[in-house]
DNA sequence: ACCGTTCCACGAACATCGTTCGCTGTCAAC
DNA sequence: GTTGACAGCGAACGATGTTCGTGGAACGGT
């Protein structure tokens, strides 16, 4: 399993016997070609959809081939999380604004996974210790520790807000998810679920039915304000916790 | 796919058309039963152990059985979470002490969770709309409003807590993941890791390295003091953010 | 220039999964 | 007593992740 525990940093070879007395002749697959068809995939059809098969036809051949690069469809995902992990940019943190930096860095982590549809489902059951994942948490303790929190809170913190975004994101993917992964489908689930709030006994549910409003907005416009809600409970949360 | 909505609040007849001229006389197979036996299986092999032919050979029978009472393996978890939902004692709210009333209720419903091995990846793609669900719902909601908090912050602080419930029980339950479901094996995994934290260049990962002790706890005796932090910052942000 | 080694590519196959199909026996209703 | 609906169930289907064995191309040594 946790095959890269102990490796370098840099994207770890995949044979530790292969010595490489060959200089690596660039052939027709690659690690980061497959990579890249897996999330082509994902882009367009969603995690469930990356298949080996699937993705050896996206290289045109077959998924056995996979293997030479490639340990097995966990590391690929892996990979894959990793990589886009890889778009967000760093930040040097700065005492004064340290609050809005790391807002606006869990922001741009939650809007690179949102706009990769369910790429965060990826991310929900692991420790992500990707090369790139690392300079992420790296940079979010950073910030962190910039605003004088306790290391304690910044431990425990930092594990809640990653989980945070990341459970954010997929839940936001989930009102496309299934086959039918058209907005329309999202919507009308969306509606079908109100109505079935709605026609729920009224001397047994009071409280939940007066809240339909404030339960369920738009899927989509209330993606970002439910988000950006979250942001700043945990954040009040955690300065409150710190200071004292 | 959502075809509990619309339904009536106690568990809905599997099939519509099904007018049981027959008074549905008591076969060896049920729908609890199978729910009892999936449940049976997920406390001694986890989630991942279910499976179709499992649970009838746990009865004695085959997997095609099973599909006379249950739509399919979506709807059986779905009935097993709804089913450990229901073991959550309710609670009559008090305005006077509504915090730490709300803090044991989501205390509780993680301990389920917690008991019942990995069963809480069950609820992490879902909206928990079963019977029982509900009830924790309106329950949830019902001490909130005591607390006089805003509707906009109940509606989306339900959804934050029950994200964060479901969240925290399922990253506990990860170290003992996999297949060999062993506390020794969760312990392992737990130092590998820290050496391997430990193994970064200092240079680069400055911040992290630092945090060491902090990000990683005693994975077992560690895992209440984190929830209970991660509640604690949830709950002050929550208030914080209603009063004004 | 040749050969031998190495190792990627790939089709076929295996085990397992969720699910469907068609048959059998049984029990309630007429 | 007859009939028909239906739970039970073995077999089978399609799809999945992964392994195996073969083939063939490219490189290093001679």
């Amino acid at each position: 399993m946790f095959a890269m525990a102990g490796e370098p940093l840099t994207v770890p070879p995949r044979r530790p016997g292969a010595k490489s007395r060959r200089p690596r002749v660039e052939r027709t697959l690659s690690r980061d070609a497959i990579v890249a068809a897996a999330l082509r995939v994902i882009d367009e059809e969603g995690v469930d959809a990356v298949t080996m098969r699937r993705i050896g036809q996206e290289l045109g051949t077959g998924g056995a081939s996979l293997y030479a690069h490639i340990d097995g469809k966990d590391e690929l995902l892996e990979l894959v999380f990793d990589h886009v992990a890889g778009e967000i940019p760093v930040i040097t943190p700065d005492p004064r604004r340290w609050q809005e930096q790391l807002k606006d860095y869990l922001r741009q982590w939650h809007a690179i996974l949102r706009s990769h549809r369910d790429l965060a489902k990826i991310g929900l059951g692991r420790v992500p210790i990707g090369p790139n994942s690392l300079v992420g948490m790296e940079c979010m303790l950073a910030v962190m520790r910039a605003g004088k929190l306790d290391d304690a809170v910044i431990g425990y913190g930092a594990d809640l807000l990653a989980a945070y975004v990341t459970g954010s994101a997929y839940e936001g993917s989930i009102w496309m998810s299934g086959k039918a992964a058209t907005p329309e489908a999202g919507e009308a689930y969306h509606r079908e679920l109100e109505t079935y709030f709605s026609s729920l006994p009224a001397d047994r549910f009071p409280t939940l039915i007066s809240l339909i409003p404030a339960l369920m907005g738009d899927p989509v416009d209330d993606a970002d304000v439910r988000f950006e809600f979250g942001l700043d409970v945990l954040l009040r949360g955690l300065v409150g916790r710190s200071k004292r």
